[in-house]
DNA sequence: ACTTACAGTTAGATATGACTTACGGAGTTG
DNA sequence: CAACTCCGTAAGTCATATCTAACTGTAAGT
């Protein structure tokens, strides 16, 4: 059920550039929000969203705070995943087994 | 890019809630909608939804349309989640480090 | 042909969410 | 302690998405 917030974060285009800001590695706000198209203010929102979905994670270090990619919340998405990965393809030969079958007829 | 339309349209809860019930199998709209708290003609909205991210594929048969889970959509959200993932592992692993060290000091 | 079953579309109301501006708090430096 | 930096929060505005209700279209049965 916790992958739920982890799909809700990583739905806004500008929370996902947000999140991929930290591909790169840790960093303060001021580096992430630098060059973005929305206010410093806002990435802090985005921010909060992304540490309740697990998917980041902070730690303060003088006057900043310093964010990283959490493990966590990806690893709630990857266990989902996983769940429809197998079925999916299974349904997919299946559906493409049925079609061949229909155009021999 | 095209894992954007993928996490949106598994964002909100009932799409989710739709998407989830192909598990078990392709089914019809109607098998769909049934005991949900939502109306038919909104789980078409969400399939039409699901559809265009690639995560389902539909085919009719007789007067019913048979929808099934598509892997393309699929595949794009696990690609995209494979670029994430060593990189928050190292990530945490640095960053647990970092505290045990000072925890020492 | 008429009726029934099943599903997609449209229009409109409502709700949810993202953004900016302004402010407050915590830490650091002189 | 005063000024400065960095960041989070609150209030308010605006846009977008989801829902229901009514309608249309299509296939199958009588």
């Amino acid at each position: 059920m916790t992958y739920g917030v982890a799909f809700t974060a990583l739905a806004d285009p500008t929370r996902r550039a947000v999140f991929e800001r930290l591909g790169s590695g840790p960093k303060p706000v001021a580096e992430i929000a630098r060059g973005m198209a929305v206010s410093r203010p806002a990435v802090s929102q985005h921010l909060k969203v992304l540490k309740a979905a697990g998917l980041v994670s902070d730690h303060p270090e003088g006057t900043r705070r310093i964010y990283t990619i959490d493990p966590q919340g990806l690893r709630a998405l990857r266990d989902w995943l996983d769940r429809f990965w197998d079925e999916a393809l299974e349904n997919f030969r299946v559906e493409a087994e049925a079609k061949t079958e229909k155009d021999r007829s």
